[in-house]
DNA sequence: AGCACGCCGACT
DNA sequence: GTCGGCGTGCTC
C-alpha cells in the first residue's frame, strides 16, 4: 500500500509514500515523512494500492498518535485551497502552525513545600519557602520567578527535601461548559431571537442566520443561547471575533455565561496556550473556542455552530499569505460540515444582507432593549457655511455641544480616524513634502512618541529640524489634523476637561484596556479617539459624539468606501446616550447633500443600503457580480509595469470574463515594491476560478517579480 | 519551507 | 585561478 501525504508546504497535490509492513495508515492521519533531506509532518490524504511507477518513493516514518484529521476537515482545506486557487499545502500550513502539537505531551514537573526543613537558610531560600508555603506547585522557573532567585536555589532545595517535585499533567485539561451556567435575564425580543437562533441549531443542519441589531440591542447574549444549545447537543462552539474586539471583559462575559473559561486563539497566545488550545479542539475536549480568524483552521473534531461577531468588519479578510475572508469561509465549513452559521452586526455588509433578500441566509433583527431608536439623533454641521475658527478642525456648533455636555457633567467624544498629529508635513521653504522612503505615502507625524511613521509599511525616522531637500531649518509645517493635533486644539477650547486620547499607537506605557477602563468609569470627560472607540465599547456616560471629518472615508473611489464609512459612522454616532440619558451625535461634513450623510441624519440605513445596492447592481460588483485582483509586484518598477502589461494582453478571449487594467495599485509603491493591479469582473454565474487557472495557471515569475491572486479583494479600487 | 545546484564579482 | 553571492528548481 503507499499512502498520498499532504505536507504543509507550497505543493499543490499530495506526494507518494510507501506504507512500512505493519504500519496501518488511514486518511487523516497525522505521520512524519522524509522530504529530500529532512524529514516533515504531514497528513494522509488518500491510502491505496500501489501501481508501478518511475519515482523513488520513499516510507512513511512514523505515524502520530494524535485524533486523525476529519474527513469535513481535509473537504475545507481541499475547497479553500481551490476557491483562492492557494496550493493545498499552503492552507495545511495553516493547520500545522502549533509546532509541538503532535509530540507526545510533556510532563511538566512542578515544586511544593516538602516535609524536611532546608539544611541551610538563606535569605533566597527563605523567599522560596514563603512562596511555597501559600500555594499550588508551580514549575521551577515561575517559583524562582515569584521569589526573584535563580532557579539554581529551587533545585537544590528540592534536593535537600525542602521542596518536593510532583508532576502536573502537562497541558491543564479543559473543564466541560456547562449550557445552563448563568443564562442573562432576556428581553421578550431577545427571548424570540433567541428562539430562532436555537431553532437553527435544533434542526442540525446548514443554515445561516443574520442577526442584525443595534449596539445595545444585546445580540451577544442572544447568540450564547444558540452556543448553549449546540454545547448541549454534545458539539464545538465556535466565535470568531476580530482581533481587535477579542479582550479579556468579553472573555469574563463567555466564561460567566458557560461557567468554563473559553479556549482562546489569537496571534499573541504564547506558544504553550497555543497547544493546549490545539490539542483541546483536535480531541473534542475545547468545547467553546473564541478566536479571530485563523481559529477557523484549527483541526475541529466536532463542530456544530460558528458564530461570526461583527460580521462586517474588513479585518476578517486577510490579505497576506493565504488572502483568504474568515467570514465566507465559516459559511463555507458550515455548509461542508451541515451545521448552522450565525453572522452578528450592527451595520451587517451589503453582502449578507443582499443574501438576506435572496433568501439564502435568514434574518433575525433586534431592537434595543429599551425601545430607543437604532441610532441616537444625529444632525448634520454643514462646513460649507459653519463658523470655524483660526487654525481650527471644531466649528463653532460642535464646540458649543461639547462645552454644553461638559456643562452637564456628561461625557463628550470627539471622532478622527487618523492617527498621529498630522498626515503630512510640508517645507514651507521649497514645498517639498516628506515621504517614506519604501512606499508611495506620506510620513505621519507622531509627536507623543517623537517619530515620523510611514503607516504603510511601519518604517520611522526622528522627526526632522531641517527639510532634507532644502535644508532650511524651522520651515517644516504639519498638514491636516490627526488625533494627537486635535487634542492639542480641543485642550485649548476646554482646558478643564479631563481629557483621555484613545488611538492603537497611545502612549508611554499606558495599557489601552485601562484607558478604556478609566473612560467608562467616567475619569475622563473628554474623549478623542481613532475607529478604535468604535469598537463595542460601552461608556455609559457619553452624551455627546462629534465626528470631526465625516467626508475621510468617503475621499476614496472604492465603491465599497460608502459602506465602510456607514458602518464606521453609525456606530461611532451610536456610542452616544447608551447609558442613562439620551446622547446625540453632530456630524462634521462638507457634503451634507450626499445620501449617506442625509441617510444618516434620517437614521434611515435601508434607504441608505437600498441606493447602495442598485450602485453596486448597475457597477456588476459584488455581491451581484464576482471580482478577483491580479497584483504585480517587483522592486523594478519597469518590470512590474512590463510583466502586468504583458498579463493584459495574454488574457483568453471570453465574454462572460472583463479584464481591468493594469493600473498602478491604490498604493503604488510599498516596501520598495512596485505594484501594478488587475482587476477581473465576471458575473456571479461565471467560474472565475476556472477562468484564472486557464490563464494565469501557467505564468512563471522570476527574480524578485510577485503575482499575488486575491479571489473576492475587499477593496474593489 | 529548506537545500543543492548553478552561473558571475572580490580575493590569495 | 578559487570562494561565495543568492536566484531557480526540486523534493514522493
Amino acid at each position: 500500500m503507499v499512502a498520498e501525504v499532504l505536507l504543509p508546504l507550497a505543493l499543490a497535490q499530495a506526494y507518494t509514500y510507501g506504507v512500512p509492513v505493519g504500519m496501518v495508515l488511514a486518511p487523516g492521519d497525522y505521520v512524519e515523512v522524509p522530504l529530500g533531506p529532512r524529514s516533515h509532518i504531514g497528513v494522509v490524504w488518500e491510502v491505496r494500492p500501489a501501481v508501478a511507477t518511475n519515482l523513488r518513493i520513499r516510507d512513511v516514518v512514523q505515524r502520530f498518535d494524535a485524533p486523525p484529521m476529519p474527513e469535513t476537515h481535509r473537504k475545507f482545506i481541499g475547497w479553500l485551497s481551490a476557491y483562492y486557487l492557494e496550493p493545498m499545502g499552503n492552507v495545511l500550513r495553516m493547520v500545522l502552525r502549533v509546532p509541538a502539537a503532535l509530540e507526545p505531551p510533556r510532563e511538566q514537573l512542578a515544586y511544593r513545600l516538602g516535609s524536611a526543613p532546608p539544611k541551610r537558610m538563606t535569605p533566597q531560600r527563605a523567599r522560596v519557602l514563603d512562596i511555597a508555603r501559600d500555594g499550588f506547585p508551580l514549575s521551577a522557573s515561575e517559583l524562582a520567578q515569584a521569589a526573584g532567585v535563580g532557579s539554581s536555589v529551587v533545585k537544590a532545595m528540592a534536593k535537600d527535601g525542602a521542596l518536593e517535585t510532583v508532576q502536573l499533567p502537562a497541558l491543564r485539561p479543559f473543564a466541560r461548559p456547562d449550557p445552563d451556567a448563568e443564562a442573562f435575564a432576556l428581553s421578550p425580543d431577545q427571548t424570540a431571537a433567541a428562539e430562532e437562533l436555537r431553532a437553527a441549531v435544533l434542526e442540525g443542519k446548514h443554515s445561516v442566520t443574520l442577526l442584525d441589531g443595534v449596539t445595545g440591542s444585546g445580540k451577544t447574549e442572544v447568540y450564547f443561547e444558540a452556543m448553549a444549545e449546540a454545547l448541549r447537543q454534545g458539539k464545538q462552539v465556535l466565535l470568531l471575533l476580530p482581533e481587535i474586539a477579542l479582550t479579556a471583559p468579553f472573555l469574563a462575559r463567555v466564561e460567566r455565561r458557560f461557567g468554563v473559561e473559553p479556549a482562546g486563539w489569537h496571534s499573541d497566545l504564547r506558544p504553550r496556550e497555543r497547544e493546549r488550545s490545539w490539542r483541546g479542539v483536535a480531541d473534542g475536549s475545547a468545547k467553546i473556542i473564541v478566536g479571530a480568524r485563523s481559529a477557523l483552521f484549527l483541526p475541529w473534531a466536532n463542530l456544530g455552530l460558528i458564530v461570526v461577531d461583527e460580521e462586517h468588519e474588513g479585518a476578517y479578510k486577510q490579505d497576506e499569505g493565504v488572502a483568504y475572508h474568515a467570514r465566507d469561509m465559516a459559511v463555507l465549513y458550515g455548509a461542508l460540515a451541515h451545521f448552522p452559521v450565525i453572522l452578528s452586526s450592527a451595520t451587517p455588509s451589503l453582502e449578507s444582507l443582499v443574501n438576506v433578500d435572496r433568501g439564502r441566509y435568514a434574518s433575525v433583527k433586534l431592537r434595543d432593549r429599551h425601545g430607543r431608536p437604532e441610532l441616537p439623533e444625529i444632525s448634520l454641521i454643514d462646513m460649507r457655511t459653519a463658523q470655524v475658527p483660526a487654525g481650527s478642525w471644531l466649528s463653532e456648533p460642535l464646540l458649543a455641544e461639547v462645552k454644553a455636555a461638559l456643562d452637564a457633567g456628561d461625557q463628550a467624544l470627539l471622532f478622527l480616524n487618523r492617527r498621529g498629529y498630522a498626515p503630512l508635513t510640508l517645507c514651507r521653504a521649497c514645498g517639498h513634502h516628506l515621504d517614506c522612503p519604501q512606499c508611495a505615502a506620506s510620513m505621519v507625524e507622531h509627536r507623543f512618541r517623537r517619530v515620523m511613521q510611514c503607516h504603510h509599511c511601519g518604517h520611522q525616522e526622528p522627526v526632522p529640524l531641517a527639510c532634507p531637500k532644502c535644508g532650511t531649518e524651522g520651515k517644516l509645517v504639519p498638514v491636516g489634523p490627526g488625533v494627537e493635533r486635535l487634542a492639542e486644539e480641543a485642550a485649548r477650547h476646554f482646558p478643564e476637561a479631563r481629557m483621555a486620547i484613545l488611538s492603537s499607537d497611545i502612549t508611554r506605557g499606558v495599557l489601552l484596556r485601562d484607558v478604556l477602563r478609566e473612560v467608562a468609569d467616567g475619569v475622563h470627560n473628554l474623549v478623542i479617539g481613532t475607529q478604535l472607540v468604535a469598537k463595542g465599547h460601552h461608556f455609559p456616560h457619553l452624551t455627546c459624539v462629534g465626528v470631526v471629518d465625516a467626508d475621510l472615508a468617503l475621499e476614496s473611489s472604492d465603491p465599497r468606501a460608502g459602506e465602510r464609512t456607514w458602518a464606521l459612522l453609525a456606530q461611532v454616532a451610536g456610542r452616544a446616550g447608551r447609558g442613562e440619558k439620551p446622547g446625540r451625535a453632530f456630524v462634521q461634513t462638507y457634503s451634507p447633500d450626499h445620501a449617506l450623510m442625509r441617510a444618516l441624519k434620517s437614521g434611515d440605513r435601508d434607504a441608505y443600503y437600498t441606493q447602495e445596492k442598485i450602485i453596486r447592481q448597475g457597477a456588476g460588483l459584488p455581491p451581484y457580480g464576482r471580482l478577483a485582483a491580479l497584483i504585480v509586484s517587483d522592486t523594478d518598477a519597469a518590470a512590474a509595469e512590463r510583466f502586468a502589461k504583458g498579463l493584459a494582453r495574454s488574457v483568453p478571449s471570453t465574454d462572460d470574463v472583463q479584464v481591468l487594467g493594469p493600473a498602478v495599485a491604490p498604493i503604488a509603491v510599498i516596501r520598495g515594491r512596485h505594484r501594478w493591479r488587475l482587476l477581473v469582473k465576471a458575473g456571479r454565474e461565471v467560474d472565475i476560478q476556472a477562468f484564472l487557472k486557464q490563464w494565469i495557471g501557467e505564468v512563471k515569475t522570476k527574480g524578485s517579480l510577485k503575482l499575488q491572486v486575491d479571489v473576492d479583494p475587499y477593496d474593489f479600487l
